[in-house]
DNA sequence: TTAAAACTATAAAGCTACTATAATGTCAAT
DNA sequence: ATTGACATTATAGTAGCTTTATAGTTTTAA
């Protein structure tokens, strides 16, 4: 298969193939004698491998990762659960930011009503003078 | 007072104070006969500013924005609400997306232990597979 | 048959908000 | 005279693509 059904197939853009194969995540594909690259099975299940690693937030490094241990089938899958332990407490510390930054834009907020002018308007006041409460 | 000083009494590097005149978001201070730019309290009041919006998780744009309403004081200050609602409906959704994001990683880890060989492990079986069971 | 539409290729720039590096100039102190 | 701390500009790098430019190929329609 040649690359736009490939991209159809996953439901990527066509760049982002290449762009992938370019930072070495998928492997460089056969070639029509017109230089047209062509697929097999077994690219578009790694494509589609790459793809669900970046749903559940993973970088392109720790896709990198996971795909030298998949190379590598019979050493001990530590070393995957613990990359996954991390980005777990990588994503439960920015939940923990983004909460205590929704309580400062909130307590913000509650500072002003509609019915001011810019120059009285309590928001632009509390960030002007730091009355963020922090932490 | 110069660039140095500045810095350190926002506590920013001088290249981002560089950059936030180059973006257009600190107006270009005058300079002395060798060059150097001078600064001005208000010079301070306008990056502490930046910074606390920046903090706030504001994008540059958006604290270019409210940069403008406060150059027209008497206009209502509706606008300004409006932006940090949008803000916080936006930090909202992250949060949520992200608490979404950690419950399919745990799972997907309980799915595991280590002590498997990497060709048996249930984290990287669950994503080739796609057991990621969405939403 | 030919011309347009759709697909492919490469290379390079753009996006965000800086940070880092390079090469150079200025100033105070030793 | 030279060292050190500071300043200047310009340029590149970061992440993960997306966009644009330019050009060649294949398929489809007139």
């Amino acid at each position: 298969m040649r690359i736009g059904q490939l991209a159809q197939l996953v439901g990527v853009e066509t760049q982002t193939i290449r762009f992938y194969e370019q930072q070495g995540l998928l492997p460089p594909p056969d070639r029509q004698d017109n230089g047209y690259r062509v697929y097999t099975k077994k690219h578009g299940e790694g494509l589609a491998f790459i793809r669900r690693c970046r749903i559940l937030g993973l970088s392109l490094a720790e896709i990198h990762e996971l795909q030298s241990y998949q190379d590598d089938p019979h050493q001990p899958c530590t070393a995957v659960n613990t990359l996954l332990d991390d980005h777990i407490s990588h994503v439960r510390s920015q939940i923990t930011a983004l909460q205590a930054l929704e309580k400062q834009l909130v307590s913000l907020r509650a500072s002003c009503n509609d019915d001011r002018e810019v120059e009285a308007c309590g928001v632009l006041a509390g960030i002007s003078e730091g009355n963020m409460h922090q932490q």
